[in-house]
RNA sequence: GGUCCCUUCGUCUAGUGGUUAGGACGCAAGGUUUUCAUCCUUGAAACAGGAGUUCGAUUCUCCUAGGGACUGCCA
C-alpha cells in the first residue's frame, strides 16, 4: 500500500446549530488527522437550498474554534482544493452528473415530488413500500421509459427533472469499514437515488460528497453511523466515475443516544434533561437552545467527554488534554455500539477540569461576575478564595454561592442552622467574644482559634456548638471552608461586625 | 415491512477460550474534614436468551429476542 497523506473532512450542512453528535464526528476526524500528521478540512455542504439557515456557517466555525479544532482548509481558511462550499461548485457536479447519464450509470426522471408522495402513500395503504428502483423505474416517467423524443420535449419545455442513479442489479457490494469490519450489501435492495436536481442546479449529498472527496483527495471518510446504509451507493458511484482505486477508507462512528428512553440524541433532549446539546448558544424563534460554552463548560472538558463517548484508550485514564487525545487516538479502538449520553458524567468532567486549573486562571474567569456584583478585588485575594472552594463546584458560575461571604456579609441566615446552632448561651457568648477578638494584635487563623478556644473553656461550652454558631454569623449558613481562615481573610473588623449583626438580627 | 448495524453493572466502558469479570459516573454506608463539599474506605450492581464447537465458553459459530440507523428532489 502506498502511503497516502491523511486528509479528512468534516462536512456539516449549514441548516442550524451543530449538535454534539456532529461535534464528536468533527473531533474524531480532527484527532485522526492530527494523529497521522494529516489535514483537517471543513467543507460546507449546502446543497439543499431550501434548508439554508443564516448564521449557521459562522456558528460552525465559532464552535470549532472554541473547542480548539484547528481547520487546515476551509471556506475561511482557504486551501488548494477549493472552493470548500458546495454551492460554489455547481459546474463541477453538473459535469459529472452529465457524465453519468452519458455512460448509462444514471438517467433523467420527471416524476414530481407530489406524484412520488402519492405512490408512497398508496403503497403504504397496501402495507407495501414504494421505492424508485430497478423494479419500478420502467413504469415511471424517466429517460429509461420515455422515448428519446419525449425526454427532449419535456426538457425543452422547461419541465423540472432530476438525475437518478441507475443502480445495477444483483451486485454484491462489500466494504471494509475501519470500525465495523466487513459489511456486505446487495444492490437489489437499493433504490435509484436522486443525484442532481434541475430546480436549483445542485447535486444531492450523495453525488456532491463523492465528487468532492475525490477532488479534494480525501483519504478517510469518518462520519456517523447513519450513513452506513448509503455506503453501497457511494461505492457504486466511485465505480461509475472510475475512481474506485483512490476511494477513501470508511469509518462509521456509533451514534450518541438519548440519556433516557429510546433513540439518538436529538435537539430537544437538552431542554428535557437540563443539559446542552449544542456547543454554543443558538437563538431560536421561541427562546434559545443552550450551548456548552454559555452553560459554563470548559472547551477542554467538552472535548474530553466527547472523546470518551465511543472511544477509549484501553487504560484507566479518563482525563485527557487535546494533545494527549491526539497522541492516544486510534480509530481501531472506536466502539461499534451506540453510547448513551450521561449528563451527570458530563458535569463531572467539567469539575475535574476545573479543579485542575490554577487558582489564578479561575480567579480571572470569576472576576467578571464579581464586578457585576459590585466587588472590585485584586486577583491575589480572589485567587486565594477560589483556591479554598474550587473543589466544591462543577462550574465557575457556582463559585459565587460558595464564597459570597468572602466579599460581603450574609444578608440572611439559614433557618435550619439557626434552629440547630443558635440557642441557649450562644448569643450571650458571642457578645462576650467580641471584646476578646478586639484585643487580638495578630489576626491569624491559629491565634483567633486559640483565643476562642480559651474563651470556650472558661465558659465550659461545647466547642462544636460555638464554632457552628460562629460560622453561622460569618457565613450565614453551615457551609464553607475552614472557619478560622474565613475570619482571617475577611479581617478583624469585619468579623466582629458580623458577630454583632448576628446577635442583633437572629432570634 | 425491507436492508444494514449493535448487545458486559442503571450509564460510559476494560477484558480473556480457564479472571474473585476491572475502572469511571451515579447510588448507599462508614471514616476524615468539630459543619457542607472535597478526600479516603467499603458496598450493592453486568457478560440478553437458547443451541453448537470445546476438557472448559462472557470470549468462537448459529438462531432467537431486544435496541438502533436508514428506507426524501435532507444531510
Amino acid at each position: 500500500m502506498t502511503t497516502r497523506k491523511v486528509r479528512v473532512r468534516f462536512a456539516p450542512s449549514p441548516t442550524g446549530p451543530l449538535h454534539i453528535g456532529g461535534v464528536r464526528t468533527a473531533l474524531f476526524n480532527y484527532l485522526f488527522a492530527k494523529k497521522h500528521g494529516g489535514d483537517f478540512i471543513l467543507r460546507i455542504e449546502d446543497t439543499d437550498s431550501t434548508r439554508f439557515v443564516k448564521g449557521a456557517e459562522e456558528y460552525i466555525n465559532e464552535s470549532m474554534e472554541w473547542l480548539g479544532m484547528t481547520i487546515d482548509e476551509g471556506v475561511k481558511q482557504g486551501g488548494d482544493y477549493g472552493p470548500y462550499k458546495q454551492s460554489e461548485r455547481r459546474e463541477i457536479y453538473k459535469k459529472y452528473a452529465d457524465q453519468l447519464v452519458a455512460t448509462d450509470w444514471a438517467y433523467y426522471a420527471f416524476d414530481t415530488p407530489e406524484e412520488l408522495d402519492a405512490l408512497r402513500a398508496q403503497a403504504e395503504a397496501e402495507k407495501k413500500t414504494f421505492a424508485y428502483d430497478m423494479h419500478t423505474r420502467k413504469g415511471l416517467k424517466n429517460s429509461l421509459s420515455l422515448s428519446e423524443n419525449e425526454v427532449k420535449q419535456r426538457m425543452e419545455a422547461g419541465e423540472p427533472w432530476v438525475i437518478r442513479f441507475k443502480m445495477p442489479e444483483n451486485t454484491e457490494v462489500k466494504t471494509n469499514d475501519m470500525v465495523r469490519g466487513s459489511v456486505t450489501f446487495n444492490t437489489n435492495t437499493l433504490d435509484d437515488k436522486v443525484l442532481y436536481k434541475s430546480a436549483d442546479q445542485l447535486p444531492t449529498y450523495h453525488l456532491a460528497n463523492i465528487v468532492d472527496d475525490h477532488m479534494m483527495d480525501i483519504s478517510h471518510v469518518i462520519r456517523g453511523e447513519e450513513w452506513l446504509p448509503s455506503v453501497p451507493l457511494h461505492i457504486m458511484l466511485y465505480r461509475a466515475l472510475n475512481w474506485e482505486d483512490t476511494m477513501p477508507q470508511f469509518a462509521h462512528l456509533p451514534l450518541i443516544l438519548k440519556p433516557t428512553g429510546k433513540g439518538k440524541l436529538s435537539k430537544r433532549d437538552g431542554d428535557k434533561g437540563g443539559f446542552p446539546v449544542f456547543p454554543l448558544n443558538w437563538q431560536l424563534e421561541d427562546g434559545i437552545a443552550a450551548g456548552y460554552r454559555e452553560s459554563g463548560y470548559f472547551p477542554e472538558a467538552v472535548v474530553n467527554l466527547l472523546a470518551l463517548l465511543g472511544w477509549n484508550p484501553g487504560t484507566e485514564q479518563e482525563l485527557f488534554s487535546m494533545d494527549e487525545l491526539i497522541q492516544l487516538f486510534s480509530i481501531e479502538r472506536v466502539n461499534k455500539s451506540g453510547a448513551r449520553f450521561d449528563p451527570d458524567k458530563a458535569r463531572w468532567f467539567n469539575q475535574q477540569h476545573l479543579v485542575r486549573k490554577s487558582n489564578e486562571e479561575l480567579a480571572e474567569l470569576f472576576q467578571a461576575e464579581l464586578k457585576e456584583r459590585g466587588h472590585e478585588r485584586e486577583n491575589g485575594y480572589v485567587s486565594e478564595v477560589v483556591g479554598l472552594i474550587k473543589e466544591r463546584v462543577n462550574f465557575v458560575s457556582e463559585l459565587w454561592e460558595q464564597c459570597s461571604f468572602f466579599f460581603e456579609a450574609p444578608v440572611e441566615y439559614d433557618a435550619k442552622v439557626v434552629k440547630k446552632r443558635w440557642k441557649g448561651d450562644v448569643p450571650a457568648f458571642m457578645t462576650e467574644l467580641m471584646p476578646v477578638l478586639e484585643q487580638l494584635d495578630t489576626w491569624q487563623a491559629d491565634v483567633i482559634k486559640a483565643a476562642i478556644a480559651e474563651q470556650i473553656e472558661a465558659k465550659e461550652l461545647g466547642f462544636g456548638l460555638v464554632m457552628n454558631a460562629f460560622r453561622l454569623a460569618l457565613v450565614g449558613g453551615g457551609f464553607g471552608p475552614d472557619l478560622m481562615t474565613i475570619a482571617e481573610m475577611i479581617g478583624k473588623e469585619e468579623t466582629i461586625q458580623r458577630l454583632k449583626a448576628a446577635v442583633e438580627n437572629i432570634g
